[in-house]
DNA sequence: ATGCGGAATA
DNA sequence: CTATTCCGCA
């Protein structure tokens, strides 16, 4: 049996999504954006800002409504739990589009003189894991580089790797400590933090925490004046050792997870199903290059946990096959699922290619969804002729751990 | 005719 | 808490 029939072998109903209670609206309107099914009912308009439309509303409500089982849901309704997000920094209306709502993102000028950019890479910060335990000690991190290479021209002002960044910040505040790992609280937003044991409320010295009950920032600004002001990225992955996943430390969670943080620079706009692998291959004189790479893989490797379950369902939601913020390393619609490891007898025996799927699936019903992306073994392979195909480390490769070469910040 | 946001409530 | 429900207003 392949990994397909393993999903739906967990006791879900027919239609796969259903029973999420818990799911909140905007990874509700995630989800149905990433399944092209829905394609008549809203869409991504300008996927790369996160922009999309809701073609049918009120088709889009009832949805919604059957999700939560709410009969009586219709758009004036659903509208104005989109507007409880305008506040929220969660998703914002396009003004004069209609229908056209957009999820927010990090965008850079706010913050791009912040001192220590550090965990806020100029552009895109992605969203995704949620710290559901502790785990998050294990997942990518962002540190705060000393003195990271400064390229020496400008180069990184278009290089969005930072579509790779996993990060966050804010909101400190609430620092309530679930004791267990219940799967009804959880549920990840757009955003979350994943932050470095250290340093829990650092972030965002500008940080846009206002939570106070005012109206505050007008939505009318959803025409950003983006303008690419973003500087190199100074960030730096550490690995994603699996090996650690023990003792975790005691937490301090309960960061209250941003919005959305999808990609910002103007440069970064173009068709949705933009691959940031691309980009990667559009700048292999990069001096960040490696550094990236390192993202590259750390962030595979935290979708690797999650495909392993071990995050339930915060995954990034983003990173789906429909999503113009998918992963770079996968391939989702040319594979069938559970061709890992196969051909045992064929020529490739040791190229591989993305979306092997994890072969310890869970019978979480909400990963389902984003689970076959990427391999779990993704972190251990390397980069092949192919831009899409990996192969495992051979002898004469230097590769010695399955691990994301990391480098130590001198806190 | 959409979109907005207060208020009460679940 | 995040919506849901209702509603007056523009």
């Amino acid at each position: 049996m392949n990994v397909s029939e393993l999903m739906h072998h967990s006791s879900s109903p027919p239609s796969q999504s259903s029973i999420d209670s818990t799911i909140t609206l905007w990874q509700f309107l995630l989800e149905l954006l990433q399944q092209e099914q829905n394609g008549d009912i809203i869409e991504w308009t300008r996927g790369a800002d996160g922009e999309f439309r809701l073609i049918d509303a009120e088709a889009v409500a009832r949805k919604w409504g059957q999700r939560k089982a709410k009969p009586h849901m219709n758009y004036d309704k659903l509208s104005r739990a989109l507007r409880y997000y305008y506040e929220k920094n969660i998703i914002k209306k396009v003004i004069g589009k209609k229908f056209v709502y957009r999820f927010v993102t990090t965008d850079t000028q706010s913050m791009s003189n912040a001192p220590s950019d550090y965990c806020t890479p100029p552009n895109m910060s992605m969203c995704f894991v949620k710290e559901e335990q502790d785990i998050k000690h294990e997942i990518p991190t962002c540190l705060p580089a000393p003195v990271p290479p400064p390229p020496p021209t400008n180069i990184s002002r278009n290089t969005d790797f930072s579509a790779l960044s996993l990060l966050g910040t804010d909101v400190p505040s609430t620092a309530h400590s679930v004791s267990t790992p219940s799967p009804t609280d959880s549920v990840c937003s757009p955003s979350s933090s994943i932050t470095s044991s250290a340093t829990p409320s650092t972030s965002s010295p500008v940080d846009e925490s206002r939570q106070s009950r005012k109206r505050s920032l007008s939505p009318n600004l959803a025409t950003s004046s983006v303008s690419s002001s973003a500087t190199s990225s100074s960030f730096t992955s550490t690995t994603s050792s699996m090996t650690t996943l023990s003792a975790p430390p005691p937490s301090k969670k309960g960061m209250k997870p941003n919005p959305l943080n999808l990609t910002g620079t103007t440069d970064f706009t173009l068709a949705p199903p933009l691959s940031p692998f691309f980009m990667l291959q559009n700048h292999q004189n990069s001096p960040l290059l490696q550094q990236q790479i390192g993202q590259l893989y750390a962030f595979t490797a935290a979708n690797a946990l999650a495909s392993a379950g071990l995050y339930g369902p915060q995954i990034s939601p983003l990173l789906t096959s429909q999503s113009p913020f998918r992963s770079p390393l996968t391939t989702p619609k040319n594979l069938g699922l559970g061709d890992i490891g196969k051909t045992p007898g064929t020529g490739d025996s040791q190229v591989f290619q993305f979306p092997p799927v994890s072969a310890f699936q869970s019978n979480n019903t909400l990963l389902n969804t984003f689970s076959n992306l990427i391999s779990p073994i993704a972190p251990f392979m390397m980069p092949s002729q192919s831009s899409t195909s990996f192969k495992f480390p051979s002898t004469s490769d230097s590769l010695k751990t399955p691990t994301v070469p990391i480098k130590m910040p001198t806190l």
